[in-house]
DNA sequence: CCAAATTAGTTTAATATTGTACTGTTTTAA
DNA sequence: TTAAAACAGTACAATATTAAACTAATTTGG
C-alpha cells in the first residue's frame, strides 16, 4: 500500500479491468448456475461435490477454503448431502478434531454424469477465445490472484 | 454449439482460463467484501448503493440485472435501506408498476464515503499488472461476456 | 376494442449463509 | 509437564437469497 497516488489512466484501467472480470466471471456462473440446480444441487453443493471429484476426499476445512464459505455453512452443506447419501463423513486417522469428506459410489456416479457436461458448458463459453488468448487471460489472473493471496 | 468437439489443448486452456479467471475474481470480491461489512452493509446493499452512485435513479428491475440478483431479494435489501433512510422509493411518472429508487440525502453522503476506499482497493489489487496488461485484460473478459449475453 | 400475454413489484415459504459461541482436540511454549 | 493458544467441527440465531404464487398495470394481437 506505498503507492496510494496512481496516476489516472492506471486507475481508470484498473477499475475497468476488474469490473470487466468481475462481471464476466458472474455472467459465466449465472449460466452454469441454471446447470446446477437443473440436476437439484446448490451452487455451494456443487462446488463441494467437484473438488471432491477432481481432489479426492478432503477435510471440512479444506473445503471451506476450497469454496470460500464459512466453516459453519460447510457443517450445513456436508449435513444435506449425508442425508442424500452423496458424501460421507469419516474419522481422520491422525487428527481426531477433522472429519475426512468422501462421495460415497452413488455420489460418485452422480457427480461424474454432471462434470462433464458442466466443463462442456464453460469450453463452449470460453470459446470466443483463441487459445494463445486463453493462455494470456490464465496468466494474467493468476498475476493477480496469487498476488493478493501474498499479502 | 456446433462444434462440440474440442482439441483437448483448446478444452484444457479453456478451463484453467475459466478457473483462473473465477479464483481471481473471487478473491478479489472476498477481500472487499471485508470492508463493506466493516460498514455494516451486505453485498447484495452495497452493490445497488453503487449501482445508484454511479448511475442515478433506477427501477429495481434494473436493479436486479444490475446485481445478478432475483427481485424478490432486491424488494428486501430496498426495504431494508429504506428503514435505514439511505434509499427512498419514488412512483415513475410514465409507468405504475415501476417504482424507481434514488439514494436519499444521508443515503449519498455514506456511500460516497465508502466507494473511494472501496476503488482505492481495487486499484491497490490490480495494480500487479502493467496498463497495457490491465487493458488486455479487460479486452479478454469483454470478448467473453459480450459473447455470452449474445447468445 | 379487448382478452391474453407480459411485466414490475410484493409476499411467502423453504433454504442458504454468516457470525458467534461452544465443545473437544492438538500444539505451543514457559 | 502443563496452562494457554490455536484449531476443527457443531449449534444456534440472525439474515440473505431464491423460487413460486400472487396483485396490479401495461402491452400485444386479433
Amino acid at each position: 500500500m506505498a503507492d496510494t497516488k496512481k496516476p489516472i489512466p492506471t486507475r481508470q484501467a484498473a477499475l475497468d479491468a476488474y469490473i470487466t472480470l468481475r462481471r464476466a466471471g458472474n455472467t459465466i456462473a449465472a449460466k452454469l448456475n441454471r446447470h446446477i440446480t437443473d440436476n437439484h444441487l446448490t451452487a455451494g453443493q456443487f462446488g463441494i461435490l467437484e473438488a471432491l471429484f477432481h481432489l479426492g476426499p478432503l477435510s471440512q476445512q479444506q473445503l471451506a477454503k476450497k469454496i470460500l464459505s464459512s466453516k459453519g455453512n460447510i457443517t450445513m452443506i456436508i449435513d444435506n448431502l449425508e442425508k442424500q447419501a452423496i458424501v460421507k463423513r469419516t474419522a481422520s486417522p491422525h487428527d481426531r478434531r477433522t472429519t475426512i469428506i468422501q462421495l460415497t459410489p452413488q455420489g460418485k456416479k452422480m457427480i461424474s454424469k454432471i462434470v462433464p457436461n458442466h466443463l462442456k458448458k464453460i469450453v463452449t463459453m470460453m470459446s470466443v477465445l483463441t487459445v494463445t488468448e486463453m493462455m494470456e487471460l490464465k496468466r494474467l489472473c493468476k498475476k493477480v490472484g496469487l498476488s493478493i493471496n501474498k499479502e
